[in-house]
DNA sequence: CTCTCCCTT
């Protein structure tokens, strides 16, 4: 064969499959080497020939799938299709802004399909949540009237339909992030869309720090970012000044009101329901339509619907119907807001409304301005749940549901300077959070150091410190910062790295059982439901698995109740059990997905679970391993000056770092604190609170915390019956003393001190003691000292 | 005496 072939095979790779043609170009490169060395390529050459006409045949074959494409008709995407299509032929990169309403998210995959995508490979599509990715998937399916799962498809965690067939894949943003382990290339895809960027999670500030790498070495490789913000220069100069093209949205005009909060900041939580009444008869008055009010959380919420339920609200145009909305209620009560009804709905809600749930039929919001941010500390090494400020682009999000339908008005409960004043965007989350699990992750996929990883957003060099820190403490990497063959493991666990340390311990310890069910439950949502109007009833039916020393084993109590419940009986009844037993159906079945997803990794390693149950200490050592940061002692000079009568004194505990805290009282040991607490959570709101929580030994610490255990020697000292030089040693975890003053052989610690003190005390002293023997004997003895009392 | 919202090998 002559090279004439290899080139004329080379050629042929553009027609491929974009999954095979990687590989062949590799193997094609391989084989020019041989023949630079006078090797024989024939059968090699043959063997490349065949799978590129193979993974052509695999390319016409999916050609031929293409349906007819039709469009939505007028959405403002469509109408400038051609542009979109000359971009995409154009260029490697296009950043498309459109606002709601445009159409971006339904038909930019459709107008792919149309520009030739997603025949060499799939057309990939994120979304940033599952119910969205499962809803665009059959929106397109259905616009391109094909039956979900076959040309359409989508994959979120636990479920999914996608096929041979499949040219367009919608998918969550952790699903392509997550596909990168197993084929760095994405060479599955010809082309991804990563819808929704301007939300700018985590996952999305990962996934576009590593497409930027991946651009060049997949030429052939097409992305489209899109944002509902205006801005998009940041994506652009991202990727090296990639086009923009801006699509206007298809809203209506909202009309801005600013109605500040009477009274001085202190006064505003009290005067806020007074405003929000205020607002309610300034749009009652302005005619019908429901009322969508945000609030920063659950307790705004129940003030306000109070305060709302005593008022007033003009009726002449029907009953008004008031609906609180949270992630956290339960599905039957958040499904009320999306049942039709008569008369004006009010609907309390907190940051679900503003972009997961759109809450049908809206004409006005009331916006507070505020919400609940989290953010790690990485100076407390903390995590911090405040009410802040929420951003511009946040308000206008929230104003910008109600101008859906028709013209709306949104009335701030704040003033227009305020509105002014704050931060254009909302933090990125990358630099909110603890970054264990993202550096964990770029050290197994070898991504480089942080510092030069290409995020749009870089994080604090403190952050990447408290996240270095805190894997060293589970020991996923050692002091030089390398990944340990634990922190390669803990890589591949899809859980939070405390967590996952958790398993680990479980699988070397003989309690994989406990530890996957305990990990899989603190995981999900807590299933137990403790509706307002019902918390007695409800902690009634949860005191069944309660156990007051460790929330843990309550989880654990609560599983194998329920395994045993599941074992024989239908899943009709097994859901009106759980409505009977104020536990969500919903989140225990994702609990049992969880559980089953990470036994599965464990099973297909070969390992398995304890079949016999073991000690709750040994689960307990087991979950401490994950939780050597959260351990917290008792403090007792405040539980004597505030005596027990005082029930509303609450028991501090002092946690390792010198953080103070104090059990959260949604946990079952709040009325029996232990002496030693470990928490699987802290978390601090108007303090630290230290959620999921355990009674635990001193004495376990030790051997779980050497590599981070300090030691204080002090008084070195001859001891006369060993005549042995010993000391005492306190061993601190963090600055906590976990061990305190124990006795240790001071000769182990500093032989040369140990020496001098041998000297100077052991030999010195007795000599010196003969000499007080010596005395006394010629001496008249001294009264006896009475015996010490009290 | 209480905690916004998402996502995964």
């Amino acid at each position: 064969m002559t090279a004439l072939d290899l080139s004329a095979l080379s050629s042929q790779l553009d027609n491929c499959l974009t999954r095979d043609s990687h590989a062949l170009r590799t193997r094609l490169h391989g084989l020019k080497r041989r023949a630079s060395k006078g090797l024989p390529i024939d059968k090699g050459l043959l063997e490349v020939a065949a799978q590129i006409e193979a993974s052509q045949q695999a390319v016409e074959a999916r050609r031929a799938l293409l349906p007819t494409i039709r469009y939505a008709d007028d959405l403002p995407v469509v109408l400038r299709r051609e542009e979109v299509l000359a971009a995409l032929t154009k260029n490697q990169v296009l950043i498309l802004c459109g606002e709601t309403g445009s159409g971006k998210t339904t038909q930019l995959p459709k107008i792919a399909l149309e520009a030739g995508r997603g025949v060499r490979g799939l057309i990939g599509h994120t979304q940033p949540r599952r119910i969205a990715a499962r809803s665009v998937a059959a929106r397109i399916a259905e616009e391109l009237d094909t039956p979900l799962g076959e040309k359409v498809g989508y994959q979120v965690r636990f479920t999914g339909q996608v096929s041979d067939s499949t040219l367009i894949k919608v998918m969550t943003d952790g699903i392509l992030l997550a596909e990168i382990h197993s084929d760095p290339l994405l060479s599955k895809y010809d082309t991804l869309i990563i819808d929704e960027a301007h939300e700018r999670s985590l996952n999305i500030d990962f996934l576009l720090g590593y497409l930027k790498r991946l651009l060049p070495k997949r030429p052939e490789l097409k992305l489209i970012v899109t944002s509902a913000t205006l801005d998009v220069e940041r994506f652009s100069a991202h990727f090296d000044g990639a086009d923009i093209m801006s699509v206007e949205g298809r809203t209506y005009p909202v009309e801005m009101r600013y109605r500040p909060v009477q009274g001085d900041d202190d006064d505003r939580d009290r005067d806020l329901p007074r405003a929000l009444l205020d607002a309610v008869d300034e749009l009652a008055a302005e005619g019908a339509g429901d009322i969508l009010v945000f609030f920063d959380g659950e307790r705004g919420i129940r003030e306000a619907e109070e305060a709302l339920r005593k008022h007033p609200v003009p009726r002449h145009l029907g009953a008004t119907e008031i609906l609180p909305l949270y992630a956290r209620l339960s599905a039957a009560d958040q499904a009320r807001v999306f049942q039709k009804h008569g008369g004006r709905r009010i609907i309390l809600a907190t940051n679900v409304a503003e972009t997961s749930l759109t809450v049908p039929g809206i004409r006005y919001v009331i916006d507070t301005g505020l919400a609940r941010v989290s953010r790690f500390s990485a100076h407390a090494g903390i995590q911090r749940l405040q009410v802040e400020p929420i951003s511009q682009a946040a308000a206008r999000q929230r104003a910008g549901r109600c101008g859906r339908l028709g013209p709306g008005i949104c009335i701030r409960l704040y003033a227009e300077d305020d509105f002014a004043k704050r931060p254009a965007h909302t933090d990125p989350e990358i630099l909110r959070t603890n970054l264990a699990a993202v550096i964990l992750r770029m050290e197994s996929w070898q991504l480089g150091h942080v510092d030069d990883f290409p995020f749009l957003d870089k994080p604090d060099g403190r952050q990447i410190k408290a996240a270095y820190d805190l894997l060293f403490e589970l020991q996923a990497v050692d002091e030089t910062r390398r990944l340990s063959a634990l922190g390669a493991q803990l890589s591949r666990l899809p859980v939070d790295p405390r967590l996952g340390r958790m398993v680990l311990a479980g699988e070397r310890d003989g309690c994989l059982a406990e530890m996957l069910v305990i990990v899989s439950g603190l995981t999900v949502q807590d299933p137990r439901d403790r509706p307002p109007e019902r918390q007695q009833a409800a902690d009634q039916a949860h005191a069944a698995w309660k156990n007051t020393t460790s929330d843990f084993l309550s989880l654990l109590a609560l599983w194998r109740w329920y395994e045993e419940q599941a074992r024989h009986l239908s899943q009709a009844k097994l859901r009106g059990l759980c409505e009977k037993n104020f536990l969500s159906y919903v989140r225990m079945r994702e609990w049992r997905s969880l559980h089953q997803e990470l036994r599965g990794l464990f099973h297909e390693e070969g390992v398995h679970e304890n079949e016999a149950p073991v000690s709750e200490d040994v689960v307990h050592r087991a979950l401490m391993t994950g939780l050597l940061g959260h351990l917290a002692l008792r403090d007792e000079e405040k539980r004597k000056t505030n005596p027990a009568k005082d029930k509303r004194e609450m028991v501090s505990y002092q946690g390792v770092k010198g953080r103070k805290l104090a059990i959260h009282p949604g946990s079952a040991l709040v009325k029996t604190p232990p002496k030693w607490l470990m928490s699987a959570q802290w978390l601090e709101t108007t303090r630290v609170w230290g959620a999921m929580n355990a009674a635990i030994n001193p004495r376990w610490i030790e051997p779980l915390a050497k590599h981070l255990l300090s030691r204080e020697v002090s008084e070195p000292h001859y001891q006369l019956d060993s005549g042995r030089v010993a000391a005492f040693e306190t061993l601190s975890l963090y600055g906590l003393p976990v061990v305190l003053r124990r006795a240790v052989n001071y000769a182990a610690i500093d032989p040369l001190d140990a020496r001098r003190i041998f000297i100077l005390e052991g030999v010195l002293g007795a000599l010196e003691g003969w000499e007080v023997v010596a005395d006394q004997a010629w001496s008249t003895p001294s009264p006896q000292p009475s015996p010490a009392r009290g």
